[in-house]
DNA sequence: GTTAACCTTGACGTAGAGGTCAACTATCGG
DNA sequence: CCGATAGTTGACCTCTACGTCAAGGTTAAC
């Protein structure tokens, strides 16, 4: 990191403020700039603004949707379309929530949030049924796990009685 | 289906003999022929015998692995690669299991179930850590929910009052 | 022994999720 | 204003997990 951090010209950082280029973005999650420019022409992370020549700046929040990415891939598996959906969700939330901002019609407002609520909720099934899914899995290994623990000692008990009986027939 | 089941002599089924085709293992388990093969290809899932023709012949142990195989997949993303690894180890179980047959040296025996539980373990750390995680995102989109009905009712009192004061100022 | 239904091995295609140059352009410290 | 470092777009490459023909061999019923 050879220059500053850019444009940050004094004060608090607000958690919505652009303030972080790519590459740093890239080194605290961990994905590539290749990845997070990806996940821009997706339409999954578009960051709020650019510096006058074009340089990407993303806020802390943008961080934030990263590390959800990350997580709803590698631990859900679900493709970056699906995620899209879900991230949308939790977009519009973020919009509702500065709802002081009475600008919007609350019809147009409703059909949004009911449009949220639809997708978490399949989202939310659909987890509920992940969970159960794998719980299942889990007392099944765990079970295994147990088996294989007897075998072990069982077969180390057959091996040492071999190593008796052939020290016995050497000797 | 126009020819009978190939081969089947009589008497009953054993679990392990293979007398299903292809076509019926892909219509029972809801995979394409292509991907039947192609499992076999990258070692997942390899008939144990062919007919004198070359037709593969599947037991219903494989119809079991193809259903295991493709929870693995869809619910946990795993890719073929590491499921490939996960199904040794229990195909390790099972010729364990049928350890009458006393040929085998127990030492070799030893170096395998060693293996194999190495792998059962980290597949269960795995899951744990999974289940851990997607507890944690479920409580969250139950927040969320929670939050967004709260959102709802609220908003429709407003657009119910905006109504009213609508038809009085209209009246 | 013919034929419909089923299966075989190629070989090529594709969608998703990025990786990897290449050729430029911006930013900022000095 | 210049150079090092960081970023930009664009084009093409790769790897996974299959899909989709094509051309031909098998099976079982008739």
């Amino acid at each position: 990191m050879v220059h500053m951090s850019p444009k940050q010209s004094q004060g608090a950082i607000a958690s919505d403020e652009a303030h972080l280029q790519i590459g740093e973005v890239a080194e605290r999650t961990g994905v590539t700039q290749r990845t997070l420019r990806f996940y821009e022409e997706k339409g999954l992370l578009i960051p709020a603004t650019r510096m006058e020549g074009g340089f990407r700046l993303y806020s802390e929040d943008d961080i934030q949707r990263v590390e959800q990415i990350k997580q709803l891939q590698t631990l859900l598996g679900f493709s970056l379309a699906e995620i899209k959906e879900m991230v949308e969700a939790k977009e519009i939330e973020n919009q509702l929530r500065k709802e002081y901002r009475p600008e919007a019609d609350p019809a147009q407002k409703r059909t949004q949030l009911l449009r949220a609520i639809e997708v978490t909720q399949t989202q939310f099934d659909l987890i509920r049924q992940k969970v159960g899914a794998l719980k299942d899995m889990e007392s099944k290994l765990e079970e295994r796990l147990t088996r294989f623990d007897g075998w072990l000692t069982n077969l180390d008990k057959k091996i040492a009685e071999e190593r008796k009986s052939k020290t016995k027939t050497k000797v």
